[in-house]
DNA sequence: TTGTGTATATTCACTAGACGGTATACATTG
DNA sequence: CAATGTATACCGTCTAGTGAATATACACAA
């Protein structure tokens, strides 16, 4: 069935999404991709140009989806912003305990190209870590919290450093223990507000 | 000249060492390490039974030393525990300014073998990694500060996100964040001393 | 001292497969 | 017809690992 450009092109993002996400970006193989999104591996190639412009669709694919879902644990938790960051902790921690869970695909893939700092790919995941720590800062200005910008950023660094350190530990209750450090930072700088 | 077996096998390590740090082990390959090592691909398989075990090794061989530099860093820097730390975190900046700085060789090496928790190379990073953590704890525990346990995992959790953080956005000031934030959580916990 | 056996150490040449990417041709639709 | 999309078959390159032969150093015997 042709002239089905869109569903195919959307399929092989989906299958590239799937294989990347649970075997590194490396390992997976373009024939891999084209077999599981039933395609052949000229059909991909007339969609995407190259495999790295495939990682790059897969990554930017996954930019707002992600964000989407820290403002909503973020909206969802109840009491004041610690808690809410330390919400936001809470339920990394949950999808962390998914047998399929498999760290942060933004950072692991910029890891596997951390070699080659100008690829698009690796641009997609400096944008998106970017785009999570300016709505942090963002929400903690909105809640005159002072020192907002560094604050978003020790959140931050114990974000991916909980995905790092689970990652090789397996271990999620890294990640509620960092939430309480991240709910910590916060307090102790909300005591002198703006 | 033969009966060199000690001097090869660690010529072959530390050409291993170099490219796997510099470029990621997946992508250099036992005869890049060979060529580099000045020997050929069998007298390298004659030292090491695979790619794995090569790895592996180079793990393991970068256990101590690190370690080390750490403790020295943390005993080189004066003033309280809260400012060591801070201290380390300070150095931990000076190398990531070093051009052919390329993050932390076990958790880049972890996120490349994440499909492989068995892996030897993976089992070296986690005994690394829970070394690292354990002299933190017990030298908070040294002095006499409470929650040691805690207060160690969110240094390593500030330590490694900013190991990942400063990879992507290759800006140390990062880490100078990640060591205020260290400091801040260990004067909070002092301040309640046991 | 010379000869010989043996474990250690190293080389050259090779295989079998996977990989990214492509040349060419065929089908469907407007 | 012309544009879009899909399929088969293929290419050159790289990769981990191996087979067979060789060189060296040393222990021991004559």
């Amino acid at each position: 069935m042709p002239r089905t450009s869109e569903p195919t092109r959307e399929r092989i993002l989906s299958a590239a999404a799937k294989l990347f996400y649970a075997e590194g970006i490396r390992s997976v193989s373009v024939d891999a991709v084209a077999a599981k999104a039933g395609v052949t591996k000229r059909t991909l190639y007339y969609h995407f140009k190259s495999k790295d412009d495939l990682m790059a669709a897969y990554l930017e694919g996954r930019d707002q989806p992600n964000l989407a879902l820290f403002q909503r644990w973020f909206a969802e938790t109840t009491g004041g912003v610690a808690d809410k960051v330390r919400g936001v902790f809470r339920n990394l921690a949950v999808s962390a305990r998914h047998p399929k869970w498999k760290g942060c695909g933004f950072l692991r893939t910029s890891v596997e190209l951390a070699t080659m700092p100008g690829h698009p790919a690796m641009k997609a995941g400096v944008a998106h870590k970017k785009r999570v720590e300016d709505w942090l800062r963002a929400t903690l200005e909105a809640e005159r919290i002072g020192n907002a910008a560094t604050l978003a950023r020790q959140i931050i660094l114990l974000m991916d450093g909980s995905f790092a350190v689970v990652l090789l530990h397996r271990d999620p209750s890294y990640m509620e223990t960092a939430g309480d450090a991240a709910a910590a930072l916060i307090r102790a700088t909300a005591a002198r507000r703006v």
